[in-house]
DNA sequence: TTTACTGCAAAGGGTTTGCAACATG
DNA sequence: CATGTTGCAAACCCTTTGCAGTAAA
């Protein structure tokens, strides 16, 4: 894991620092995408310049995904790439925390058809999807 | 149309102004969700600080929805409850472009019931999903 | 030992807001 | 005519950036 994360930085002429390993760590300590602040929280040696400049190169480099929500801030979590774990979201319209599910394998298969000739009829190169579930979390409900 | 909206707003205690009636057409004249910069250029009499505000009021009396990407700005687009019409997005990653796509009702059918049993699965209420494709639009591909 | 990285503080930039004049119902 | 709305400019707040010192390879 922070292997792989040490390689893709590599590639890029950029190292891995201790900063960077405690950003990756927070990450993968986490259940679903998290915002900076929730970083800087979890991790009170780490500067807050710091962990916006590592999370864009670790982006560039592929090790993790930006995601955008309603939320005032940006969320991030480690790359597909590297879990082997293709997921989408629950968002709480209520108070707005982000967690991870994966739907079933088929139905994943269905929908990537779908959308793929979906895309062909609008003259559109599909090349993924974002599925979002909205609604409430177990506490808001 | 704009008498849905005039009615959306009165039960708010708000009134359906000439700039409000600009900037709900100009998200009708548009073919998928438009960007504040795109509304002023559409229509240079409106002032930027006023479209946010009635941007922010339209979406609270349930007339617009606020569309987060990737992009600098976010987008808006009329509530799918006044155009009858549920839809999804093509997201170009390379000139961040976002247009309407519908998928067929019975995806869609497939994909909503297959969203609430994995929702009940994880203790979470679902009331909607978005889903959108990314890729390259017919003049980035 | 070279060059990338860190942390601070200051600057950017999309969005929000205070206020006095104005328009709507 | 009472009250919600407008437009300007200033404030806000998340994010980015300049710079001098530090640490990775």
């Amino acid at each position: 894991m922070h292997d792989d994360v040490a390689e893709l930085l590599r590639s890029g002429d950029h190292r891995y620092t201790n900063g960077r390993r405690r950003v990756v760590s927070a990450l993968q300590a986490s259940d679903g995408p998290v915002t900076i602040p929730q970083i800087l929280e979890l991790d009170g040696s780490l500067a807050q310049s710091s962990v916006y400049r590592n999370l864009s190169i670790l982006e560039e480099v592929g090790a993790v995904s930006r995601i955008v929500t309603h939320d005032d801030h940006a969320r991030y979590e480690l790359a597909e790439a590297l879990t082997d774990h293709h997921h989408h979201h629950l968002i709480c319209s209520s108070c707005g925390s982000v967690s991870d599910v994966e739907l079933t394998e088929q139905l994943e298969r269905t929908i990537d058809e779908a959308l793929h000739r979906t895309g062909q009829s609008y003259n559109f190169r599909v090349d993924g999807h974002r599925l979002d579930l909205v609604g409430a979390c177990a506490d808001c409900a």
